[in-house]
DNA sequence: TCACACCCATGAGCATAACTGATTGACTTG
DNA sequence: CAAGTCAATCAGTTATGCTCATGGGTGTGA
């Protein structure tokens, strides 16, 4: 940091633009009128800028002849160019930024909402907005998802039940616990939880969905007992298939278009699962940030209407 | 040059660092401390950025609690860091140059010159600057020589005879004409041009060496016929030895140490060559040249002294 | 050779930008 | 709720940057 005999971080950029305006022109009073100043101010601005090198930039042959840059003038106007140039980019990256067109975009998820929701958002996002660049972080653990939250590492994230501290969120839709059955094991509609209370159950090994499914469960009377475990969401639908028991699952987690097994509503429901999109609190958020909230409420909107068909 | 909304060419380089310091300290107070600033100065520096920007670069939460860069401010420092340490570099680039320790330098010379002469310089200059990158032009036409000087395609120049018009030099030394022939031909000593009238001369292709050391010998009464002209000296000497006939060299070119052909001086001597340096006049050097002329004319002593040794 | 044209430097005057110091208001914490 | 922390803001001063006018130096053409 401490400089040797020059410091350039005492640079005005002005006086760059002036360098190259004189070298161009070859003349301090053409130059000004180029840039707009008189030819007073531009040689005041050479004067500066020599100052600060220590020596001078232009010959000044005198009479009618053009100034002509020193060796150093040279050297000088070469990377000023170029840094000048590097500024202009900035600028115009910026203006991406700031306008949402380009960026980049951190998000947490889960895995139910990375399976239904997330793909159909981030190639909206794409198709949108193809400059902004996605990262997606995965993790079933509750926890991690807050912390990434919290330290950054990501913008918005994904979350299910209530907002934690520290953040702000919109509530995205309620996603209802659906019975996986056999297509002949109950009538179609509405099932009761009392009628596969002695059903073995299949499940996913214990996660934020899982955990909220399964308290439901025992709070609607009854003690489930899981006979297979897997986070596979697949896995689950064909060992139901199977006929090795039947499933409590979010409806989100569930391929709805697989004619091999049944949907039923569960009736009376089981609490919810409040699926939201969260960011920290009072941080301003960057305008990729903005439009995926927004594209996430929208395209929510269309998975709410589908929730109510079924339910 | 058309800018969008954001031109950063307005840009205050103070800005930047302020902003890197407000973003390490975590608060404008201490990051003020830290550069010799009020806090108001810095709080209005940073507004002054974000109003070039048209949106904040720090979320301030109030209270002790630290501020914290926004997305843009974060994508903004990114940038900025990059940008002040390329300007750093150039500030210790550009100082390098100033001192002559770095740079780049191109030379104009012709045959003779850069056969004894250059390689010495060259040397020396590597040694001593290391990193001054050094280009050479070779023509032995001078007038290209002349013009690449005016055009700053090369920055000094090796030249024969007077020094042109618009430009600066230093007389290096005076390259006397000798007489190449076989060791049996000529007795040891001065050699008269009647002694030498009517032999067969060896030379080179018209070149300014070439051409005045044949006016020289013309007014010295000689009408030399040439029966081979080579512009490679060795060839010339290997053509001496075969007695094919003698040469009139300047003495720059030929290799002293060649025990195979004998060197004689010319008595009564025709003109001398006169070795100049020359550069543009009126115009600042760079450091680089301002080493190569005083280690050429260093070394040009050096040659003088060999040359009244045979003299 | 002399007047002229051209061009940069410089000084005076003015506007504006930048900094300081003090104060205010917002917010957190004990 | 009081104390402490911190950024924003206001007023006042200093410094900087600009314009205008002028001076000096250097080629150029009558």
């Amino acid at each position: 940091m401490l400089m040797g005999v020059i410091d350039l971080r005492q640079l005005d950029l002005k006086h760059l633009v002036a360098l190259d305006a004189v070298a161009v022109e070859g003349t301090f009073g053409r130059a000004a009128d180029r840039l707009g100043y008189s030819q007073s101010a531009v040689s005041q601005q050479i004067a500066a800028l020599e100052r600060l090198l220590g020596d001078r930039v232009f010959d000044r042959p005198g009479g009618p002849r053009p100034v002509v840059l020193t060796p150093l003038g040279a050297e000088l106007l070469e990377r000023a160019r170029e840094l000048l140039a590097r500024v202009d980019a900035m600028s115009l990256e910026l203006d991406l930024f700031r306008t949402g067109s380009a960026g980049k975009l951190s998000i947490g998820t889960f895995q139910s909402a990375s399976a239904m929701l997330l793909p159909r958002i981030v190639a909206r996002m794409r198709q949108q907005f193809p400059s902004i660049e996605m990262h997606v972080v995965e993790s079933d653990a509750e926890d991690d998802l807050i912390r990434a939250l919290a330290t950054g590492e990501v913008e918005v994230s994904f979350l299910v039940g209530e907002a934690p501290p520290d953040t702000e969120s919109v509530h995205l839709f309620d996603d209802p616990y659906v019975l996986v059955a056999r297509p002949d094991q109950f009538p179609e509609g509405p099932v009761d939880p009392a009628q596969f209370a002695d059903e073995p159950m299949i499940g996913q090994h214990p996660n934020a969905c899982q955990l909220i499914g399964e308290a439901g469960l025992r709070s609607a009377g009854l003690s489930p007992t899981y006979v297979y475990r897997t986070n596979d969401n697949s896995t689950v639908t064909a060992m139901v298939r199977s006929g090795m028991g039947v499933a409590v699952m979010p409806f989100l987690c569930v391929e709805p278009e697989d004619p091999r097994v049944a949907l039923h509503p569960i009736e009376p429901p089981i609490p919810e699962r409040s699926i939201l999109l969260a960011w920290r609190q009072n941080r301003t958020r960057s305008p990729a940030a903005e439009r995926f909230v927004e594209l996430a409420v929208e395209i929510s909107r269309g998975f709410a209407g589908q929730l109510r068909a079924i339910a």
